[in-house]
DNA sequence: CATGAATGAGTGTTCATTCAT
DNA sequence: TATGAATGAACACTCATTCAT
């Protein structure tokens, strides 16, 4: 009983075939409708199972949200510490995030539009293994303008968590328009624009002196 | 039967004591939650009246959001036309019908989310009443450009309906992400903020020769 | 929300048509099986009305057998009251209760099982009307009960609640064996004995001095 | 296919700690709620095992509940006849054995109430394996009273299978409303009465002559 | 203008059951 | 012996919609 909201079902493997199909229906129709239109037998004939089998994976409709999300989320997180591991300096780091996240967005607009918009009606969300893993993206994100300050290379002005706050807005209101109107948008334009604004504020200006 | 998207049913005044409760009472519940989540259910509570009453108004759900829209943009219409009169010069025109739109997005929240992000999953309205009046408003606009390129004040070597477009981007761009994210805003600010960028863009230069 | 477990909505009368149809039906139902096993579609087809109509008058599934429980009981408390009328001497409207009571089960066995047997796992009972009935039975009893203490009819040594109680659970333990392997039996006898029991244990000897 | 009750696949030793377990676990479970509201889930939760294991020893629903109910008897009839070993006369096995059911009826509640009240429901249990110990009891018990008839002890004016249906009835009027309603009660002195009203009727009254 | 009564078609959810391994 | 994966059929419940009054 209670609010349990763990979103796979612990006896079935992670990536057994049919879950595979069935996240993969979800994250098709989700570019066709909007969560809440979504029936199960929609999911089901798409990805070619029975009803039941989405159900046994996904615990409840909240949490088939939710489920995709977190599968996604996964790999991207997973993706982006592999990435990050030949890069060296803060900024720089910095920098390949904000272009991994923008590039995210850019390539997955049906995640990029529940994640700006959606999510925030879907209270369940924020206990679920998704939001997790996105305060583990945080963290990622945190250690990196700490390892900016400590090496100087970013201002101590400014606490870190701000930094923060600044770095991940500057790229949801970049790409908030782009995405809600459909308009294409190169990830390296965007990238640029958005470190210019960040950087600019955050950066100790060396040649000042 | 058939694609009959007269949201008004045209026996009743448009103007009853019942239409306006439910009117009110779903503009109310579209602040709490998306139209595609409330029901005639509720609707009919929170008006207190009777749900068939509501169906002789709306005539289906598709309907309700448009008759709502309607009714709302129907006054939003007259205002700024009342408000139109004693202005003189197409760029003060303009400027004051930018400050009108952007003061309804801001007092109006509610409708300001659905017409920016809702309303595209809904094809019906493009053949509603509610549609009719804002082409209306478009045609307005339009009047007021060309005004403004006959008289000299706004420059011809852009399309008059090329600047409407602009003149509408740039006001949902500084809208949009303030209003999605529940974030307060000054009109007057936003508006002088948007008739800046609009006007370096559109006005001839008088000073230059 | 919360437990509101009005069986009836509001906005129906009482006694429309539908719904004498439906708790026909559900009282047949009622008699073959248990109320654990009876779905919706049985009932629907039986009372020969929608699902949805069902669902209407009777808010859930609980909601159903204690609205079905509710317009039987209410019938009897007030068949009893019309009985009593004519009655003279605590004993005798006693007895007559006594009466009224097993002959209810006896020809109503259906209802006999179920506030015997079953009402005891559906905790939401004792929220619901027809508990409020039952109590009101109690009343009744208690107040019959009193009125014999304070003429001298009933003995004064043992509580009039306590006494109550030695009322319900004899007819119970008489009952019980007998509605529940469906065996035939004449309340009349089985008035008498459960009388002679309770008068014996309450009754003011009067021979006695 | 077809009606096929064998409860328990014949394939599988009796005694494999999977089948303990599931039966542990049904038993347990019966205590808290009746056998229809069970799911194999449950089961399986409180066995850990898995739900195709239950199924594997029990073919399907029904058949649970009777294998369950054969285990139980299969060792109640077992532990009776030992007990029966060391004792000589009839009566006195007649006693033992009304002794040993109501003791078990006492211990055993969740099994009273389903031997009581919910088997009647159940007709398949009829030509389980658990029904048939249960005629292998009355078996023991019939030849009890043939012998007691034949050694003079008990009267030959009764036939012999009517007795044990008076055995059995006084049993269970005795034991039923004490179970339904949860009453505590002494084996010994139910044993007792049952025995007092069973023994005044069957037994030749030796000083009569 | 307003309502109570009635319904069909669907939705999410559960469960017993099967089968390959 | 034991299990994970998969399913069909049902169930309670909801909703938009209709119509007679």
């Amino acid at each position: 009983m209670g609010n349990n909201l763990k979103a796979n079902s612990t006896t079935f493997s992670a990536k057994s075939p049919g879950r595979i199909k069935i996240t993969e229906a979800v994250k098709e129709l989700l570019g066709e409708k909007s969560y809440h239109e979504i029936t199960w037998g929609e999911i089901a004939k798409k990805a070619e199972v029975s009803e039941a089998l989405i159900y046994q994976h996904f615990k409840h409709k909240p949490g088939l949200l939710c489920g995709v999300l977190e599968d996604f989320m996964e790999a991207y997180v997973l993706e982006l510490k592999q990435e990050l591991k030949g890069v060296y300096g803060a900024l720089n780091k910095l920098q390949r995030v904000i272009w991994a996240h923008i590039q995210s967005f850019n390539v997955n607009r049906v995640f990029a539009k529940i994640l700006l918009l959606e999510i925030r009606g879907y209270p369940l969300f924020f206990d679920s293994g998704a939001y997790r893993i996105i305060q583990s993206y945080g963290d990622i994100l945190l250690d990196i303008i700490k390892e900016g300050v400590y090496y100087g290379e970013i201002s101590e002005d400014i606490p870190p968590k701000d930094i923060r706050q600044i770095v991940l807005g500057t790229i949801e209101h970049q790409c908030l328009p782009r995405v809600i109107f459909d308009i294409e948008f190169s990830t390296d334009n965007l990238t640029d624009m958005a470190c210019q604004t960040i950087f600019n504020g955050i950066m100790i200006e060396r040649g000042r002196a």
